[in-house]
DNA sequence: TAGATTGTTAATCGATTAACAATC
DNA sequence: TAGATTGTTAATCGATTAACAATC
């Protein structure tokens, strides 16, 4: 194998890793609270429905070590997932497209703050320019440029109209932004160092809805 | 194996597969509004990134068939993923707990109906209570039950604190709610006949934060 | 010490990708 | 007909689960 292959061999932590982290630490803090001192991936386990030998690899990506027989230190996981999910770092990002999903995301964000800080929002629209939304200002996107590159912003988050989404994206990324969370249906065509984190609500709806018709033909045959 | 076996053995369709469909619709509607009448699976793997035999796998679930060499009738796919999403049914859902996220889901579905269609919002607090966000009236949880057995309503969507989602849970599912789309970070308990959906916002961003910090480990080496 | 739990290596399982024959 | 594409079967790949030795 060439030493090309080899760095290329570089594997993060698996995806679906990554996703469980956020319900170890909710399930951490919560057991925290009730003056649990260490706990163990069984216990862990049981409770989250996760397989215990999982909890154990997931846990490993922390780079905390447990004992056997007593299990892993709380307090230290706590830290440990706090900043492996990033948020003791400073995660600023730009919202783009002040629409109905826009200012659902800006609104809620006001309450929990979810490991990104959404610095500033732009539209286009005359009525949504120089407003509030859940405490974040929203400019005009011709103002967009010039913050992105001052403020060093990396993060976008994309809830324009469909029909703009691709435009909004190519210079966003023309203006030095690398990972867009995109709300939007549409499938981005960005070049290859650019990250797109796609979040469909129609997805989770399709699943959701297919679990549902499924369970629904499925009871006849019982 | 046992008949007992045969019958467990019934699987739906992949997961990954249903989630990928809401790609197939959005992609396949914008293509026949350029008239286009005809598509095959390498075009629109091209187009949207996924595997050319996946395309055919997937596009095998719907029941339609296409023709070497043309490809598959898009009118034909368009509603035969309509149908399999569920879009040809009726959905109705009550959503439950309308603070902040709620509120955003609310004023979201307003515009876009993707598939569900909330009927009622349901919360404890006076100042909620009988208001009308995103054209949607929210009503007192007291209300509730009745409601559901009336309306025969299948659907809910979880937005409460997570101080008291497994409660609210426990009561909706005694009710006879059948599936619920959870949006609180909490595991949710529930009888194994009981769907439940995790819409997770806390997930993405850790994948799309993750993707982030690796790509930024990962320059130096190269 | 005894035994539950960690941490690692192996087996399983399911989805993705590749190969290829059938077909229009 | 020739050849691109469908549709199916086989190979690959990666994550989950099982097995087990090390350890506190």
């Amino acid at each position: 194998m060439s030493v090309e292959n080899k760095i290329n061999k570089f594997k993060g932590v698996p995806e679906p890793t990554v996703r469980r982290m956020p319900s170890y630490l909710h399930y951490l803090r919560f057991v925290s609270e009730s003056g649990v001192m260490n706990i163990s991936a069984p216990t862990i386990g049981r409770d989250l429905r996760f397989d215990p030998t999982q909890v154990v690899k997931d846990l490993a990506y922390t780079g905390v070590s447990g004992k056997p027989r007593i299990g892993y230190n709380v307090y230290e996981l706590v830290q440990a997932l706090r900043n492996f999910l990033g948020f003791n770092r400073l995660n600023d990002a730009f919202l783009v497209g002040a629409g109905n999903l826009g200012t659902a995301l800006l609104s809620y964000q006001g309450a929990t703050n979810f490991g990104i800080k959404i610095i500033a929002a732009f539209d286009i629209h005359e009525d949504k320019v120089n407003t509030q939304i859940g405490g974040v200002r929203v400019l005009h996107l011709n103002k967009c440029q010039d913050l992105v590159q001052r403020l060093q912003i990396k993060i976008a988050i994309l809830t324009t109209p469909v029909s703009v989404s691709q435009l909004v994206t190519d210079k966003m990324v023309s203006w030095g932004i690398e990972a867009i969370w995109n709300f939007t249906p549409t499938h981005l065509e960005v070049p290859k160092d650019i990250i797109v984190q796609n979040t469909s609500m129609y997805s989770n709806v399709a699943v959701l809805l297919n679990k549902l018709a499924n369970k629904n033909i499925q009871q006849p045959l019982v």
